[in-house]
DNA sequence: AATGAATGAGATTTCATTCAT
DNA sequence: GATGAATGAAATCTCATTCAT
């Protein structure tokens, strides 16, 4: 029974993921992911309490796996320079391939100005805690990386995140590699 | 005649531009628009075919000052780090006082996701040919500055733009100077 | 000045024929009228107090012209077939070509269950009594040539208003001819 | 299931029927369709997917309906006079009773230049064919039963289309004797 | 007399949500 | 748990009419 229903609950996300990825919020309709679910609508009911609940989730949980792999890879490297290649190959490979969210940062950073308040705050209260810990641990292992930098290091980690999204959304072969000079040595000096 | 039609649409765009930025499209009901105005409802549709064709026209309008601005700071400058520098000014100043479209990337880069594609397509079909000119003229400078340089340059680009939205996003007061600082020289060396 | 008034309203009525005719009264918009008269739309309203007395109106005028024309054949003639040919001839030819209301008996005869009972009281209220002297008239004229005859004089009224609509709508060449001989000499037998 | 889905669509068709016939297509709200059902707006649209399919459909099952037993009165008789008769009374007797679309020739002949073109071409479409197998197999029968006549039938067929609706609109009681005597003898000779 | 921008009541349509089965 | 017909509030959009100029 509750093996079901979770079976049950993860194939409504999962579809719901697909349309929403295509399509946004709000050309989805309830219809649409009922029939990809091929469940009444009333189905959806039992699990979520509304449309916006059912994004809220879907997104919650994607965020959360992205994040839980970011923070392993920060964990995973010693030299600054293997945790940048892997975490930009982890935004280049697995995300773009997902073809889902792209820009996962989205939500992830704020207002864009065109989606609900509403849906933005119920994701980012969610995670709020998890976005903060991974920021202390990246701008801990940065500290720990680049002794005596004069850079803010709050400042370099938006940075990253923000070249990280942008990598996940380029269609560039280059992009990564491009990035990863560009920000180990600046614009000015190649990599030797 | 003409004069009074051009300000009562300006009011409009103007009025509407404050809505669609602070609550969203899709959150915005035709009848706030026009209350905000002051004018009837039917009103609004003696100067735009529909509520998408009044969001259509004010990003337009938005993206294309923007733009032109833009445009101005490559031509303007004969040093890069001067170029860079005056850009990512207008990203931290002008845009974030705005408070409108902070993220004017949304649109200009592709899908989020989470927007209509009729609106992403609306706009990007008007203002396609200024992207590409900016695009050109951002190369073409760089690589008049970058000589030999093995980055490749539209990465590049891309990646400023990334990085210039979320200047104009961060709420930071250094992020100008940290993002100035690694796209010249890189996180590894500081800036003598 | 009332000379150009008289003008103006004519000129107005024209327009709005030729409109109606192609259209349909509820798909033409009184914007339409206007740009076609190439006049202000408040200046129809000096004219006529609202769509509905513009079309009727417009119809009444039609109408009037084809009863007159109608009551003239009918005092004209002094033979039944001369009458009824020249009565055939008109729709054949006049109305068909004046490619307006072809079907004039539309509201003439009563409610198709399409137009609005409103149209069709306005234009029935006006020329009821034209209406009613046209019939009393033909009734009279058929009355003289058919002594003896054991028809329905006002059945027949009908149906012969019925088949010269018919005709007037009819792209046949032969379909004067074939009215004719049928209600002259029935299907049965040919004319000799 | 079906059979409720069935019922409902049905009730709203008969409902919406009678409105149409009493007051024209315009002059009915969707409202008043869903109030004269006792059902909620948003459940037409389950059903029809807009008020002009609605009248569509409605009028397609009106005229599908007659033409269907014009077919069959077609085919019952062996004499002229029979059918004919027949047809008549079926014109009369049936439609006149029921009240609706009284002129079921509205939209059967052409455009009558008041209704919306979009909504004849909608009816029209969907019975082109039947309307054209009735034609031929009238004119047939006609040639089979007027051996030498010298009339073109496809024009005494319109006639006869002419008369029926002529007749299905009359209050008088004679008229269908009287139809049926013009036709068969004309208006000279009397029957005997 | 002429204008046409503005109106706003009211039309059609949508769609998240409910609830009886 | 599952259904999907029904709901109805709320959205967008229309257009005949008005009235200040």
């Amino acid at each position: 029974m509750t093996d079901q229903s979770v079976c049950r609950k993860e194939q409504i996300m999962n579809e719901a993921k697909k349309l929403f990825a295509s399509k946004g919020y709000h050309d989805v309709r309830v219809d649409d992911v009922a029939k990809a679910c091929g469940v009444a609508k009333g189905t959806l009911y039992l699990y979520f309490k509304s449309k916006a609940d059912l994004f809220i989730q879907v997104f919650i949980e994607e965020l959360d796996n992205i994040m839980g792999k970011v923070m392993d890879i920060i964990h995973s490297g010693i030299k600054l320079e293997d945790v940048l290649s892997e975490l930009f190959d982890y935004f280049q490979n697995r995300i773009r391939k997902d073809d889902y969210f792209k820009r996962f940062g989205e939500m992830h950073r704020g207002n864009s100005g065109l989606i609900s308040p509403e849906l933005v705050l119920g994701v980012k209260k969610a995670i709020q805690s998890k976005i903060k810990s991974i920021e202390d641990e990246m701008v801990n292992f940065l500290k720990n990386n680049l002794k005596d930098t004069k850079l803010n290091l709050h400042d370099l980690y938006d940075i990253l995140v923000s070249i990280s999204v942008e990598i996940s959304r380029s269609k560039s072969n280059t992009i990564k590699e491009t990035a990863l000079s560009i920000i180990l040595n600046g614009i000015k000096k190649e990599e030797t």
